[in-house]
RNA sequence: GCGGCUGUGGCGAAAUUGGCAUACGCGGUGGGCUUAAAAUCCACUGGGGUUUUCCCCGUUGUCGGUUCGAGUCCGACCAGCCGCACCA
């Protein structure tokens, strides 16, 4: 007897789905289509258990939609442009596209012995000169209608990569590639992409996804988008002195209603106008040192967090535009600049932040806005702000309003009489993607002295890097210390001109490669349209929680943006999405620092690839964290062998025997003797279940569960040489073999080939299951007294109500619970459980 | 502070719809096979009792509610994790 050997088995079959193509697709609008991909990955370190996890579950996905008729999509690529990379190289004197070509390499050969059913002739690399081109074409088409822009602000700037990041890739004030490293705020000139226009739509669209995406990402979406309506309010300013006549603060609020209650307007430090204020000011002095102070003191968002609120008067006034009142106006250091307006009215009566500012600076606190019922506030014990809505006080012509009435009324007017108008504010920003970093895709533009910005001819493209650049890892981007890509001629005037030296931010390249891969190698366009249109949108995407913002937020932006170019015609390109949980080890993700890594490729060589899938998707639910246990995985290890064991034991005496409902023949096994019955009846309630479990619920661990239980079973029965006729055997086998093959492809493949199929196992189609040999014939209902288990009935299945209770009565142990007592009622679910009330 | 998720044996976990809680696996204990070990096979593994193909009790973070019946539904709380966080 052959042991089971994985490592032959793996190589054998990889080869064999290899040279026969098996998972190489073409659009086919005659098949329905599924389009399942994973999270492509950044080529560098290795790849541990983690990664393997994501691939499983996806491969899982794709093998079942093929094994049920689906032209299935199921590519791969590599992330490959980025800022490890480039530092890795300086570090190794080498060249980023060499470290990152070895560590494709090296990525590729790992995902090759798992045995991931992935159509590699679309694989795609985003360092690759065929690809970033079209990073730059989009972006042309994006500057030609003025969603892609140039302009001075102050952004953030890690000191580590020396470079700007996006908003999203700041975490807690903190770089998100260097978690101890304080991110700084710089003047930067630098090209953003505009999602603000988009905002709207990337808030009302998430409701298309929802049921499709999880609830979690959806949320942190929203927020992060962070719709707010409110109005615009200008106040004059009361006295200012250079004769700058009509100056005025804008403020924004989402409480208008509570304008009557402002007490002082209050700017944040950075706000353009607060020098203008101080200037000649009463406060002068004093307001420029303080001033010095605070635009000084620390930007740690922890700090910030716990941080006193302080502030000064500027020795101004501004003139509430409803009442004519004066009001003092402060800077406070927790007013933002970049959100809103800059400036806020300090209402502090009905808004937390502003009553503590108030009381520590002593100003006003005039209530004006009542609670609808309940106790009404009174100026001497208002200890915090109400900010619930109720009905306006003390507020001229508005007092008695509800806050929903007011708040409609006072927009209004204020558009009326041009002080003020309605506005939703968001929280999003611009993604700014200029990078000035070497590992990148050139921003394709020219700076001409004559002609200013010029925009690359789509003729020239790709602007490609320059191969052999001085990387330092210091200052401005290594593409401007390179005169031979920097200089050019301008496309307009052909006279003297400068290129961009700055490259694309890497989320870029991943907010659309999976349009990529439905037409590879097109040279002419991005992708041919028809073919996009056959595989979108994405049927089952797949990968790490840590992407709800980012990559996904950008991604659909995107897909938004082509919709609008005439690209596309879905507004959201992924249908579905899964995020599964990491794997840990010692409680913690896997990571090369942390030293924590199960090597994927150590795995393959210790157990073998299918040992590995089958224990990543058997210890944990797949949303949930997974800790990866080496004891444990030597379960999964023991199941396959006893299942090849048993595989072999009868592979002998069954492999001339026709197949039957494997093959997906209309006839049936029919089960002769009581131990056919029992087999057969167990392997089609477990098919029943596992392809539930498979199609929709996507408890893939319960299914192994299943699927144990079921060989256990088996080898109870053993010896099924007596009593269980070849064709059965055979039938039961095969089924057992195929519920395993999209888990533990290669294991099955050679199970299949022993049972004597000369075809490969993928050409088998996921059976049926029979509901008729499923069928229970008897069954155990259980007997309660009011609730609690008291016996159990063996009876025929659908036996009826008025046939059991009388037996129920008669069980010994429920006999004890009623007598003398009186039976109020019965509660029976049939062939199940019979409840009998008593009192 | 706001929002979300999670809480079940020694451990990972299971339980379509409210219907036998702890399936499946790990670990552990005992046994068969072996000169021995590994592998493998068998039995047991919430507590207690016992006449051991038998009986009783407890139990899904805590407290309460709905229900004939709650791990599952509702309310409050506790703990842990994640996200956002002075967003006006």
């Amino acid at each position: 007897m052959a042991e089971y050997n994985p490592q032959a088995i793996e190589a054998k079959w990889q080869k064999r789905w290899e040279d026969a193509r098996v998972f190489e697709t073409e659009a086919d609008s005659s098949k329905p289509k599924y389009y399942v991909l994973e999270m492509l990955p950044y080529p560098s370190g290795t790849m541990h258990m983690g990664h393997m996890r994501n691939y499983t579950i996806g491969d899982v996905v794709a093998r079942v939609k093929r094994m049920r008729g689906f032209n299935v999509l199921h590519p791969m690529g590599w992330d490959a442009f980025g800022l490890p990379a480039e530092n890795a190289a300086i570090q190794n004197n080498t060249h980023p596209r060499v470290w990152t070509n070895n560590n494709i390499a090296e990525f590729q050969r790992v995902l090759r012995r798992f045995g991931f059913s992935f159509d590699w002739r679309r694989e795609i690399s985003t360092c690759e000169p065929e690809y970033y081109r079209w990073n730059q074409w989009f972006f042309l088409r994006m500057w030609e209608r003025g969603l892609a822009y140039r302009k001075k602000s102050r952004v953030n700037w890690c000191p580590k990569c020396c470079t700007v990041l996006a908003n999203e890739q700041v975490v807690n004030g903190y770089c998100w590639r260097h978690e101890d490293t304080l991110v700084e705020t710089r003047e930067i000139e630098q090209w953003f992409l505009k999602t603000t226009q988009y905002a709207e739509q990337l808030l009302d669209d998430l409701k298309t996804l929802e049921g499709g995406w999880p609830d979690r990402v959806i949320t942190m979406q929203r927020n992060w988008i962070g719709k707010s309506s409110g109005a615009k309010v200008r106040f004059a300013v009361a006295d200012l002195v250079d004769g700058a006549a009509g100056a005025s603060i804008e403020v924004f609020t989402t409480r208008i209603d509570t304008i009557y209650g402002a007490s002082a307007l209050i700017l944040a430090p950075a706000h353009p106008l607060v020098t203008k204020l101080l200037a000649g000011s009463s406060e002068e002095v004093a307001g420029r040192a303080k001033l010095q102070e605070m635009r000084a003191s620390s930007v740690k968002a922890e700090e910030l967090e716990t941080a006193d609120k302080v502030g000064f008067f500027t020795g101004r006034y501004a003139l509430n535009p409803f009442s004519g009142t004066k009001i003092p106006v402060w800077v406070g250091n927790f007013v933002l600049m970049e959100y809103g307006t800059g400036g806020v009215m300090c209402v502090p009566a009905h808004d937390e932040r502003d009553f503590e500012f108030a009381t520590k600076y002593r100003l006003a606190i005039p209530i004006v806005v009542q609670p609808k019922d309940g106790e009404q506030l009174g100026a001497e014990k208002l200890k915090e702000a109400y900010t619930e809505y109720g009905v306006s006080v003390n507020s001229g012509p508005y007092s008695g309003l509800s806050t929903e009435e007011a708040m409609a009324r006072m927009s209004a007017d204020a558009e009326a009489q041009g002080f003020g108008k309605r506005e939703t504010v968001f929280r999003l920003k611009d993604w700014g993607i200029s990078r000035q970093r070497y590992w990148g895709t050139p921003i394709p533009v020219i700076y001409c002295p004559n002609d200013g910005i010029v925009a690359v001819p789509d003729a020239d493209l790709p602007v490609l890097l320059p191969t052999n650049p001085k990387l330092t890892g210091m200052g401005e981007s290594p593409l401007a210390a390179t005169p031979e890509f920097v200089n050019v001629r301008c496309p307009k005037c052909g006279g003297d001109a400068r290129r961009e030296t700055d490259t694309m931010d890497t989320f870029v390249d991943s907010s659309w490669y999976f349009y990529r891969y439905c037409d590879p190698h097109n040279d002419k366009a991005p992708y041919d349209k028809h073919k996009v249109e056959y595989w979108f949108p994405i049927d089952q995407y797949i990968g790490g929680i840590t992407h709800a913002i980012l990559h996904l937020l950008y991604s659909r932006f995107w897909c938004k943006v082509m919709r609008d170019l005439g690209l596309v015609t879905h507004s959201e390109p992924i249908a579905r999405l899964f995020t599964q949980g990491m794997v840990q080890k010692g409680g913690v993700a896997m990571s090369k620092s942390r030293g924590n890594v199960v090597g994927a490729e150590d795995m393959a060589n210790k157990y073998g690839a299918d040992t590995g899938r089958l224990y990543t998707l058997f210890a944990a639910p797949p949303e949930k964290d997974l800790e990866w246990s080496e004891e444990s995985i030597e379960g999964s290890w023991r199941f396959l062998n006893r299942v090849y064991r048993l595989v072999e034991r009868h592979a002998h005496a069954v492999r001339g025997v026709k197949s039957v409902s494997a093959d997906g023949a209309q006839k049936r096994t029919t089960a002769e003797s009581a131990k056919e019955k029992q087999l057969l009846r167990k392997t089609h309630q477990t098919l029943r279940r596992v392809t539930l479990d498979f199609e929709t619920r996507w408890h893939f661990n319960a299914a192994i569960a299943l699927i144990m239980e079921l060989t256990n079973e088996i080898h109870a029965l053993e010896p099924l040489d007596d009593g269980v006729r070849p064709e059965v055997q055979k039938d039961v086998l095969e089924l057992l073999t195929l519920m395993l093959a999209p888990m533990t492809p290669h294991i099955a493949a050679e199970m299949w080939e022993m049972l004597g199929h000369e075809e490969g196992q993928w050409m088998a189609a996921w059976p049926a299951f029979d509901a008729e040999l499923a069928r229970e014939t008897e069954v155990e209902i259980v007997v309660q007294v009011n609730g609690r288990v008291r016996g159990k009935l063996r009876v025929p299945a659908g036996m009826p109500e008025e046939q059991i209770i009388p037996l129920a009565v008669a069980e010994p142990g429920v006999a004890p619970h009623i007598e003398k007592k009186r039976v109020v009622k019965h509660i029976v679910v049939a062939d199940k459980l019979i409840n009998l009330v008593v009192a």
